[in-house]
RNA sequence: GGUCUCGUGGCCGAGCGGCUAGGCAGAGGUCUGCAAAACCUCGUACAGCGGUUCGAAUCCGCUCGAGACCUCCA
């Protein structure tokens, strides 16, 4: 099946054709390690999780790189303030290197948590110095850098007058210079747009390398032109990140991959959108931002309760990932309830009985659901589908529906696969731990015994068990032949 | 100010010229000792005003409103 994707220099969606198949190269920006991650951190990280997962169901070979940002990324991107890990390293009395430890490992278990896959490499900048100093060697050669009082920085006019600067973002040169001239302490660069490919050190900086220009640090943009050079190639298919990154991040990449080697790296550019807050984007600025652990915790004051890592996947593979999707905890609990459908569905389909006929047509399934996914990620109507298929499942399981053997065993596999596999939803009830399974067969037992309690219309006792399983946690539904429960 | 998105039923969110997703919430019903779950039925929404068309939520124009980027942010 032919995936389409939404490719942002073009503005268009385009058919997917990979530049070596079955090799897919992926490269993603990840987080700049100097916080706790947030919300914001888990769109971009789910969204190409579900190509990762995807692509690999449709048997490419995929290389996923997404790296960590360690070093670089100023302040402000007027090549000004101070280092973001520096920073947070002077005000908490670290070593810089704690600090990314420390972040990076906060980040893994939020990840993992969310049930998304680690990438193949994942690359820190601070271990890419050479390859970012030979990349600005050879953009200095091609002369389109400039030193200056021991930094370097990207000559955006000159490139412009070859090349064609602005092309991803819609920015236009000249628009710029006529809206940006106040030039207060940037008397380093040509031009305000001009940005840093290297900066040398203040001598109280601790992250600091030699290079022939300086002992200093690269610019933010060097890491991502230099490590998905290496570990992908040039040019290799797909670079994704998030739409704030758009400008002036992924510009700057294009134009110094292109200033190297005179030609594009990347085929297609995949942005997701913005997550917001009652219509408004969370942003560190903004004092509105929930972080990852508060929103599994219920620990925050915009938070009614407390939402699982799958109740916040499910929810953002509820919209497409180049729509704005606006948080609220009516939106979050309604995706809770629909995502335990969902899974309750999932077990059910144990409970079906085939027969001698089928009244549903089980091939629909995979080719509607993953023709929804393969247009440009379309998980919402992914979803919808399968939900279709929810309905289908309950039906089956009260007879009102049915199906032959062959039919189930299939419809089994390919629900499984779809929501496990390829969409990522794990059911944390069927995690079979050894305590998972013992206080299972205890809750049978109890139901068990309730259900004697009933045909003996000992109602009393029935009533009490239930009600105490419930104020443990244990839902308990009665049904045809004996009972259902879930915790 | 410049560039660009978007305004869909109570809420979230698909749709991108005709066949009017889906989830949550709500109403009624079936089942049931009760409850829960499940199933069935129900709401005819597309900011406003014009235009194109046999036909527009979907295309064009204007108006109003919201937001993003141009500063750090995923």
């Amino acid at each position: 099946m032919n995936i389409t994707i939404f490719n942002t220099l073009s503005r268009k969606k385009e058919e997917f054709k990979p530049i070596n198949p079955p090799h897919v190269g992926l490269y993603v920006c990840g987080p700049t390690v100097y916080g706790d991650p947030h919300l914001g951190h888990a769109r971009p990280a789910i969204t190409f999780d579900l190509l990762f997962r995807l692509l690999k169901y449709l048997d490419y070979k995929v290389r996923y790189v997404r790296n960590i940002t360690d070093v670089g990324h100023l302040e402000n991107d007027a090549d000004e303030g101070e280092d973001k890990i520096a920073k947070k390293a002077r005000l908490e009395e670290l070593e810089p290197m704690e600090i990314v430890q420390y972040y990076t490992y906060r980040y893994h278990e939020a990840m993992r948590m969310l049930n998304a896959l680690p990438p193949s490499i994942e690359p820190r900048a601070s271990g890419h110095i050479i390859e970012q100093i030979e990349l600005i060697k050879k953009i200095i050669e091609n002369g389109f850098g400039y030193e200056s009082n021991g930094s370097i920085y990207f000559d955006v006019e000159k490139y412009h007058k070859k090349y064609n600067y602005g092309k991803l973002s819609g920015r236009i040169l000249d628009d710029m210079l006529s809206t940006t001239r106040v030039l207060d302490g940037q008397e380093e660069k040509h031009n305000s747009f001009d940005f840093a490919l290297w900066k040398k050190a203040s001598p109280e900086h601790i992250m600091r390398w030699p290079s022939p220009w300086s002992d200093g640090f690269p610019g933010w943009h060097a890491e991502c032109s230099a490590m998905s050079t290496k570990y992908l190639g040039e040019p290799f298919d797909i670079h994704g990140g998030g739409m704030d990154l758009l400008f002036p991040h992924h510009e700057c990449e294009i134009a110094q991959s292109v200033a190297a080697n005179g030609k594009d790296a990347v085929k297609y550019w995949m942005h997701n959108n913005m997550i917001t807050i009652n219509g408004q984007k969370m942003g560190k600025s903004l004092g509105n931002f929930i972080t990852l652990e508060e929103l599994f915790t219920g620990n925050h004051k915009m938070l009614q309760q407390a939402y699982s890592p799958m109740t916040i996947r499910f929810f953002m593979l509820q919209a497409q990932y180049r729509s704005t999707l606006d948080f609220s905890n009516e939106a979050l609990q309604a995706a809770e309830k629909g995502l335990n459908r969902l899974l309750a569905a999932g077990r059910a389909l144990s409970k079906i009985k085939p027969s001698e006929k089928s009244t549903v047509d089980v091939s629909k399934l995979k080719n509607e659901v993953l023709e929804a996914l393969c247009d440009d990620l379309n998980s919402p109507i992914a979803i919808a589908i399968l939900f279709d298929w929810v309905r289908n499942i309950n039906s089956l399981v009260e007879g009102k529906e049915t199906i032959t053997e062959g039919d189930l065993k299939t419809l089994v596999t390919t629900f499984n696969t779809i929501v496990k596999e390829i969409l990522g939803l794990v059911d944390n009830q069927d995690e079979g731990s050894k305590n998972a399974e013992l206080t299972g067969k205890l809750i049978e037992m109890l139901l068990e015994m309730r259900v004697q309690a009933k045909t003996n219309k000992d109602y009393a006792t029935s009533d009490k068990i239930r009600d105490e399983l419930n104020k443990l946690g244990v839902k308990v539904m009665d049904t045809k032949d004996g009972f259902d429960w879930e915790v």
